[in-house]
DNA sequence: ATATATGCAAAGGATTTGCACGGTT
DNA sequence: AACCGTGCAAATCCTTTGCATATAT
């Protein structure tokens, strides 16, 4: 069932054709604040669209990714997870995880003050090691509610 | 060729002990700021050590990073890659990392000034959110000198 | 004696690759 | 026609596990 194609987007000197697995995973992963898996967004799909292959989900996630769209998250589970890269300041977030069960949460509080600090040392950084920084990824890892009852 | 063994530390409600494998892989990580992963500790103890196996690598790793010893890095490249984690505040450093080749800069400079943000923040999520918070990671990435004069 | 540690080989799991087919340009 | 995208199966790579053996308490 092709799909209304929308877009085309030059990705390493040839034309990324926007197709329907494309748009399906893009759109999942809109819709959603949390940080899916490849297996994960694959088994999402599977309802709705068997059709679309899991090594399809890994090479359109790698290809958001090399577009900037998508970030790559580590919860340190074996796991790429994904998520949408907000280009809005109102989305911009940083991560709380739970090193317990993984749960992570996107806290969009406290992150302007924190901004300010990123940007002065991101410049510092550039300067001294001259690096050209493109992003950076700030998280705090600690228990959530639920795993500091349970013992060990 | 059992060597001295010095420790004994309580793990999970048993003494783990404090053998040849162990010191010798703390040993190396003590002696770099680099950050190994598995295979890279495994080979680099081969020569002199060909006793120790791949399977002990992993599980020493394991070991020490439950002890609060060392600490797991994930740079994205499908690999854990571990740090020993200085107790004093003049190894606390954060990381830059370039997205290109994958080299990690420790920077210890700057890492003042963000560490008492750092601490109002965790106060204030650990209210906001309920979370007991144990660490944090602050890193950022982008393209290293090498990397960016060689186009894409 | 009992508990812990280790190596090896096998198993697991995530991700990537080779290849033939089908849809776009 | 030339190119790009996809699914499937196979191949890889990293990591964990089962098990028999060796070492420490």
């Amino acid at each position: 069932m092709p799909g209304p194609y929308k877009w085309q987007h030059r990705m390493c000197g040839h034309v990324a054709r926007w197709t329907v697995p494309r748009d399906v995973i893009l759109g999942l992963l809109s819709q959603t604040d949390k940080h899916l898996s490849a297996k994960e967004i694959y088994a999402s799909l599977y309802k709705m669209y068997p059709g679309i292959g899991l090594t399809t989900v890994y090479r359109t996630l790698d290809l958001l990714a090399r577009m900037g769209i998508v970030t790559r998250v580590s919860i340190g589970d074996g796991q790429n997870r994904y998520e949408l890269k907000g280009d809005s300041k109102k989305d911009h977030h940083h991560h709380l995880i739970c090193t317990r069960c993984g749960k992570i949460i996107n806290y969009r509080d406290f992150v302007q003050e924190e901004l300010d600090l990123v940007k002065k040392t991101e410049e510092a950084l550039a300067e001294r090691y001259n690096f050209v920084i493109k992003d950076h990824n700030i998280e705090f890892l600690g228990l959530c509610e639920n795993c500091q009852s349970k013992n060990l």
